[in-house]
DNA sequence: TTGTATGCGTTATCAG
DNA sequence: CTGATAACGCATACAA
């Protein structure tokens, strides 16, 4: 690898004047210019960021941190964040937490070791010293902290809805599938959902799950039935757990949506090929991705911020497993 | 942040001491460790990884390239890597290529500044001065070029399984659906299965696609059922246009797997939970990615290498969208 | 307009 | 067993 003594050597010159040259500080004479720009062609120069890093204090590179990428929802999440970087010459060092505090405790240390001038994280436990100690920008995606900028969506009312729709549609003995214990967003929806619920006095049964993953899924869903077979409609904690649902009714010779509705949250992709396909609570994770991005790279970058906490718009994205709703 | 320095200073000996005392390198006096220990505590110093970087021209980072996380073959290729890598200390630099060889090199360019010790990159062009130029060790995943150290499954294999696959429970005017052409693994599939449709004397057609998208792939299947309204059985380029195929089958009226059989490509997480579930060539991704980090790891370490190319074995999962095979 | 010297935090060499 | 010190590649203050 060249350095820029090199190109200083190549080119005549003192690395001070490479430098200035490369970084636009402070004037170079036209020739010399010409002559840095020839030298750094023909050795292929490019600057080491980390001795740059090192000098500054500061460098190109972000934290991104996510429960686990293999769940459907934060793959959207993820590019979107990833092309709100790039396009800023941002880049990426990342890391899956499994909802674990040890495992983010522990990507957080390496990324401040990394020197990364900021990071965003999806997190329970943003109201810890981890991130209150961080001398650099956070953002919490996917999940709040009053007064730490933040890009979510409104949990409690995307279970609000699903209640409601779900009762318009004529469930009466309705089953809500309550997510992981842990899981902030989960526990949102979960408690908007049930709320509606007993504002409108509907029945309403509840199945515990522990996890979103496609493995465990099944199980839940067989649990349900198992224990409420007679239910006739179905909440579920996020697309995959009402896929594995859907997938076991129509296992067990249910109609869907006549016998059984199911709503599910977070649309992912997936969903709208599914058959019937899923009718669900959609959250706009890709701009959620970017908007968190926007929001961590005007932080370090000292822009104006008109918001540091964005609420996003979460919608009833109807499909075919409800009915219609009656008029 | 604390430096070696003020931890030195704190514990009242040279920064030469406390170096040493961390990494392990040289002698040091039982006493004095004891001190620099309560000094690192105290003063919460873990050491600049930029600093060590910088000076030993080696990094615990590592480049992970992918073509789209958006397409859920790659976060489990990815987690797989992640975890390995994660065990092992090293953490990982992301970035999407979207296959654009422009977006690839830049990433590649940036993975080297910032001192990478090996990359993992699924890549089109692997034998190109991208790669053949680096300094570091690069493991190819789920791509291969001849020698290159490489970890991918047997695409050609997998074609010929689905086809044979697919003839032998009955159907006789499948559609082929062939992937993006200058996405490799794709081809090679394509290739496979046509191949055993030759050899078997099969009646068959092609349906051309140029990508991998959810949204894209409705497009595909409106269109090959358009083209090829009698076609008995679909091999599809991956999981999820065959999904979307399955889809837009079951739209139309045709009964899967009775009139039309259809078999997908990856065994995505999804596939099984589909209605009916989905026939599929498994890949083993995420220990395609696990295997893919080992092996770099053993490049950086300079440990022994059995073998530099590993090829996965491709299965036939077999579920609901094709019949029971004819004995 | 350009060059010299210094320091960013670490590790390694070498002398003590 | 320990301490000065040079060097890693770069950017900046200051001189020229």
């Amino acid at each position: 690898m060249a350095t820029i003594r090199d190109v200083a050597k190549h080119a005549g010159v003192s690395v001070a004047t490479v430098s200035r040259m490369i970084n636009g500080t402070g004037y170079v004479h036209e020739d010399t210019r010409r002559n840095i720009e020839t030298a750094i062609k023909e050795l292929q120069y490019t600057p080491n960021e980390v001795a740059r890093s090192l000098y500054k204090k500061k460098s190109k590179l972000t934290g991104l941190l996510l429960p686990d990428i293999t769940n459907p929802f934060f793959p959207e999440l993820a590019r979107g964040v990833e092309d709100e970087m790039q396009e800023n010459d941002y880049r990426i060092i990342f890391g899956n937490s499994d909802e674990d505090r040890d495992k983010e405790q522990d990507y957080i240390q390496t990324f401040v070791q990394n020197n990364v001038v900021g990071v965003i994280a999806s997190t329970n436990s943003p109201d810890t010293d981890t991130y209150r100690k961080l001398a650099i920008p956070v953002v919490f995606l996917d999940r709040t902290a009053d007064d730490s900028p933040s890009v979510y969506s409104d949990g409690r009312e995307g279970g609000r809805i699903a209640a409601r729709e779900m009762i318009a549609r004529g469930s009466r003995r309705v089953t809500v599938m309550q997510g992981p214990k842990h899981v902030r967003p989960a526990q949102d929806r979960f408690k908007g959902a049930v709320e509606m619920l007993k504002e409108q006095g509907i029945d309403y049964n509840v199945v515990q799950t522990s996890s979103f993953s496609f493995t465990d899924a099944g199980t839940w869903a067989e649990q349900l039935f198992r224990q409420y077979p007679d239910t006739d409609g179905v909440i579920a904690s996020n697309d995959i757990v009402a896929a594995a649902v859907l997938h076991e009714a129509l296992k067990l010779g249910k109609k869907v949506p006549e016998e059984v509705q199911i709503i599910g949250y977070d649309d992912v992709p997936l969903s709208g090929i599914l058959n019937p396909a899923l009718t669900t609570i959609r959250q706009p994770a890709y701009d959620m991705g970017r908007a968190a991005a926007r929001l961590l790279i005007a932080f370090i970058e000292n822009k104006p911020i008109e918001q540091s906490t964005l609420q996003m718009p979460v919608t009833f994205t109807e499909r075919d497993t409800t009915r219609k709703a009656e008029q």
